[in-house]
DNA sequence: GACAATACCTATAACTGTAAGGTATGTCAA
DNA sequence: TTGACATACCTTACAGTTATAGGTATTGTC
């Protein structure tokens, strides 16, 4: 019954890769980097999280896959498909939404 | 293994609720019904969400609760504590954290 | 007198992300 | 050259949060 802290984010996840995957290629090791590196820590998302995720988003089409060897290093790149694109799309609207309505309800003190 | 549609956000039910109640005094039912109204449906938190939420705020002394009856009715009147004040602004705070690392993750487009 | 709306409550299921493990390769210093 | 560390990937078990779906009781309305 106890609730933690920090407030945690559903789905967000989700809308931050398919954002970052529809700028360039990148591999999953760099965007969970790049998700902490980019917010500060604000946001950081684990292994367990990013890797089930893109093998999701991989099954539903959303983003295709390619193995590729970069500095010796064999990588999984993961690039956005025009359904994600879409998908991204959608995301994006629904959280303006949400935090639009939330911003709303907290009033000017949330400025 | 299915990822549902709508964006949740863990810990937003608490940051509302006490944001209202530091408006002013409120009932359950119409706690509910407000967030429902504020955000035209926008964000919608059932019963089983919201009452479970309101015992343990008043467990954490972040609320204190008093029964009235008002237009022939008997409610539990919630209002916020000084502790739950300072809960308030710790959540203000993390939510603002947690947008600003999204919005410049999400860049312009994300306006 | 029936039915909807109000007002409260709880148990359970479902979903999401964390924690904590694992493998394998490459780099660099001692 | 070996030991440590970073990179790169993966999975399972668990914990926290919200939704679903039920329940009770009272009040207002047709």
């Amino acid at each position: 019954m106890k609730k933690t802290n920090p407030i945690f984010l559903n789905g967000v996840p989700e809308l931050l890769v398919l954002r970052l995957l529809s700028r360039r290629e990148m591999y999953g090791y760099q965007i969970i980097e790049e998700i902490r590196a980019q917010t500060r820590e604000t946001l950081s998302f684990g292994e367990g999280c990013i890797y089930p995720y893109l093998h999701y988003l991989e099954a539903e089409k959303l983003v295709s896959s390619r193995r590729r060897e970069v500095d010796g290093r064999s990588r999984n790149y993961y690039k956005l498909t025009p359904r994600g694109g879409k998908r991204l799309d959608e995301l994006t609207t629904e959280w303006k939404r949400v935090t639009t309505g939330i911003s709303s309800l907290m009033g000017e003190q949330y400025a």
